[in-house]
DNA sequence: AAGGTTTTCAACCGCACTAGG
DNA sequence: CCCTAGTGCGGTTGAAAACCT
């Protein structure tokens, strides 16, 4: 059958006037659901061999599909680590408090909700979550930074007021922060601190899920933080980092207030 | 049981970004 | 600096399943 997607495309399919043909375009290959064969292929291939060329793999393992669509089969369907099955009403949750915090960015809330792949949560937010939010939240999730100004913000075209940022943090700054550790270190902890932290979620995890693990976890670290990181321009390039900002900011600063190193959230 | 409607979710599309030539 | 290929992401679609009348 000829979806209306098809139609679309034969509409605008003069791709003179394209950047790109889509990938699976082109002649001979396959769309569509998968099937167990074809699975099976792609699963032995990248046990043997890996998926370093997306592009190149299906015709190294014999697929006629195009490389976009084996890399979204693998990564939200057959990669070993991704957990099956519903969602707990602790993971609704955290989605719930995520999608709060990050809007719809679901790569970045399914980074902290270890096994299961943004396309899910995605579909889960669509299908359940988003009627038990208040109506305005909505509010605040059309006020939430888009994604191209998260992206220009890590390009650097959008400067971050950080002397705003700083001045909201100054207060908290007076107390004594022993243990200097190096920034670097202070970075991975942090990052592995959440990992860790939403790795090991334990039986009786509250209604507050996961995110609170992640902030009593992040608090307990910041104790180990250098006291310039929070002065100096550390925490700028911590923010600009195109590395260490996939995430976004929000989160940290989030966190960060959680911890209770911010009275506030500063105008970003 | 049959049919219509709604829900679910795997898969696709196209945009945007990065890296490399 | 520009161009292209490769990749990642969020939005959207539509077939299948579930539910309702």
């Amino acid at each position: 059958m000829e979806s209306k997607r098809e139609e679309k495309r034969g509409k605008s399919g003069n791709f003179s006037e394209m950047v790109r043909a889509p990938c699976c375009e082109k002649m001979g290959l396959k769309k569509g659901p998968w099937t167990a064969e074809e699975d099976q292929v792609l699963v032995a291939y990248i046990q043997q061999h890996g998926h370093e060329n997306w592009r190149a793999l299906p015709k190294r393992a014999g697929l006629l599909r195009c490389g976009k669509s084996c890399r979204l089969r693998w990564t939200n369907y057959l990669r070993p680590d991704i957990k099956r099955g519903n969602f707990t009403k602790e993971e609704e949750e955290a989605i719930i408090k995520l999608h709060e915090m990050l809007g719809n960015r679901w790569s970045a809330i399914a980074a902290r909700l270890p096994g299961r792949t943004d396309n899910e949560i995605k579909n889960v937010w669509h299908t359940h979550l988003k009627k038990r939010v208040k109506p305005n939240q909505t509010v605040q999730e059309s006020k939430r930074r888009s994604r191209s100004d998260v992206e220009a913000t890590r390009s650097g075209a959008k400067a971050i007021d950080f002397q705003a940022f700083q001045a909201a943090t100054r207060p908290k700054l007076e107390s004594p922060t022993p243990l200097p550790v190096s920034l670097e270190q202070s970075y991975s902890e942090i990052s592995s601190s959440v990992t860790i932290s939403s790795n090991n979620k334990r039986g009786e995890t509250n209604s507050t899920g996961i995110k609170e693990e992640v902030v009593v976890s992040s608090a307990h670290q910041f104790s180990d933080i250098d006291q310039n990181f929070w002065l100096d321009d550390s925490f700028a390039s911590f923010c600009s980092s195109s590395n260490k900002d996939d995430d976004g900011i929000d989160f940290w600063l989030q966190v960060f207030m959680e911890a209770g190193h911010l009275e506030e959230l500063p105008e970003i």
